[in-house]
DNA sequence: AAAACACATCATTAAGTAGTGATATGACAA
DNA sequence: TTGTCATATCACTACTTAATGATGTGTTTT
């Protein structure tokens, strides 16, 4: 049916963008921008926890936004598609722009950060 | 500072993606990707109730990816900028090849719907 | 001015989700 | 095979947020 085929999609893409609305999934995107990397050197590039980061990537990876491959008893993440870097730097060009409204928006702030 | 302005961004970011990761925001912003449209106009197209839309519409002004503008005792709705839909349109891309592991990926799922 | 219309705001409720520590699993080394 | 390292899973807590109905605000019509 279209009606639901059309709902599926918006679903769908809702979820996407869900995976990239998270300060904590985002600063893992953003690391492995420029190359794959493990979940240790995940861990320190961003500071996060060892079970936050490995619950995020399970997110990431089920949504097929991160593929992952053993290396010896490391697991290297990377992202799945080009245009994903493509769409997170056609986001900085937008907020370039729009960031004035975006900083303003208190509607949804970013969750406090826990102490660490 | 270069750690901060980096966490800043970084926040800005999600916060941009965050709102477009409701389905129902989507649904706003797909009905805006043809033409300006009145509330009651979007409250048609999208089936939901006034007042969730006008909330959504809240955080989607606030945020910088719509502006309005009064018509009468109309408010008329347009996406701010054209790269939105741009934005929109590459997501339908990168789903097309990557549909089916986000289409597994129960770990965020839509919210369930209220009866209506 | 009063009624009707269009939209925004608010408090409340129900649900989703991020972060954490503890623990489990799996791979390699000794 | 035992220990160690690397990562995943889990239960739990605290927080965030979507949807709703009721109500408030502003605008036009009569």
């Amino acid at each position: 049916m279209l009606l639901s085929s059309k709902k599926l999609e918006l679903e769908l893409k809702a979820k996407l963008f869900r995976g990239l609305a998270d300060t904590s999934r985002l600063s893992i995107l953003e690391t492995l921008r420029t190359q794959p990397l493990n979940v240790s050197e995940i861990v320190h590039a961003t500071g996060l926890r060892q079970s936050n980061i490995s619950n995020h990537l399970g997110c990431l990876r089920d949504c097929g936004l991160v593929t992952s491959e053993q290396r010896g008893r490391h697991i290297y993440y990377r992202l799945t598609d080009d245009r994903i870097d493509d769409l997170l730097h056609m986001t900085e060009e937008i907020l370039s722009d729009v960031a004035n409204g975006v900083y303003q928006c208190t509607r949804y702030e970013s969750p406090t950060e826990p102490y660490q």
